[in-house]
DNA sequence: AACTATTTATAAGA
DNA sequence: TTCTTATAAATAGTT
């Protein structure tokens, strides 16, 4: 209908196929809203481009939701039915991601851990040195650097240093203990004499022979460097 | 377009109103699929009567439930039942509480910790240090009872017996340390004199004044208890 | 966007 | 229903 015949096929004129399908959509629109008045049939109509236009018409007195209920009725065809599956698997999916997630959290608590075999426990407890030493280390960067963004190869340069300086302050600790322990030893030498006397029948007495007038170290200063 | 131009209101002859439709529907469905067709469009047609009898049409290449999700989105009117959209929202809550999830477990391996704050930093320690003393508990539980199914308040009793097994070990080390030092130093009496007496003079000295004879404890005992 | 020659759809009849 | 056909409607190409 028009000055030529036409064939059926994509127009591949983009205007052409623009006017085309602007007049062919009032046309379609048009002929919905008749056969809907004069058949008193229900019509839904959705149509659209690639550019993304849409135009859709649905007859009077319904809603695209009551046509597509009907459909689904009339049809057997589940519309929805495809939708809703992924959506179901993906509930399902994330459902068993986050069970075992909060399992692995449970057991960086230390919870739920009595079914575990020793190697999965070694494991653990591997992973939860790692935290530690990690968490530790970027307690000290942020204590040193609080408002530096702090790289990794900085933090692990650090990491080196604090380990030595660890050392280096056990060992003065030591140091210390020791000389303290002398001067109280050589301040209290008579009183030694008379414990080391004490020592040697050591055994036949139940309470502490050592009322050790020597400040006692405390044994968990090391704990404290 | 016919024998006679008709007036569009509905056609009150029941078996006429039948035959145009019929007639009617082909048409329009015709036209649905050579718009699609000419202009590469999306259509989708859903038409019935009152009677029940149910056509639709659906472009090439797409399906009617591609067309409603196109619809969705373009005319951002819902079509989907409570069902679905439960689902999506179960779908989205599952998605953050998984994100949330991941993010703890990383930060309990001491990944992506630069941005907490101190506070944070602490209380992860905390948590870690919680949930070693834990594994190690039940790595010494394992230990002790290989084939025993083991409760939670034995674990607890018995972590309460290693405790005290630990505290008595770091006493009766400390003891030993103590005696080995007090052994040492009387046995070392003159030595320490001589020694107490380079002690008031150090400071001006740069070397260790004190090559002390005194077997030195080891200052990681306590971490080997 | 309007025009119009032509094709297409379809109303009425069989 | 389907076929036929006269005629209304739609529209392709043009202005």
């Amino acid at each position: 209908m028009g000055r030529g015949k036409i064939e059926i096929k994509r127009i591949e004129n983009s205007s052409n196929r623009q006017v085309t399908y602007s007049k062919r959509r009032n046309g379609i629109i048009k002929k919905a809203k008749e056969i809907s008045v004069l058949c008193d049939a229900k019509v839904s109509l959705i149509i659209y481009t690639s550019s993304g236009k849409m135009h859709s018409y649905c007859s009077h007195s319904t809603t695209l939701a009551d046509i597509l209920e009907q459909y689904h009725r009339l049809s057997g065809k589940r519309l929805w039915d495809a939708k809703h599956e992924n959506l179901s698997n993906e509930v399902d999916r994330f459902k068993k991601e986050n069970d075992s997630l909060q399992n692995k959290l449970r057991q960086l608590k230390g919870e739920d851990i009595t079914s575990l075999t020793h190697r999965e426990l070694i494991a653990l407890e591997d992973a939860l040195e790692h935290g530690l030493s990690y968490v530790r280390n970027q307690q000290l960067c942020f204590f040193l650097f609080p408002s530096v963004f702090v790289q990794s190869e900085v933090v692990k340069t650090h990491r080196r240093s604090q380990k030595m300086l660890e050392e280096e302050n056990k060992e003065l600790n030591f140091i210390l203990q020791h000389r303290q322990m002398a001067m109280a030893a050589a301040e209290n030498a008579k009183e030694v004499e008379e414990y080391y006397k004490r020592l040697r029948d050591y055994g036949s007495q139940s309470q502490d022979p050592f009322p050790f007038r020597v400040q006692p170290f405390q044994p968990n200063l090391q704990d404290r460097i």
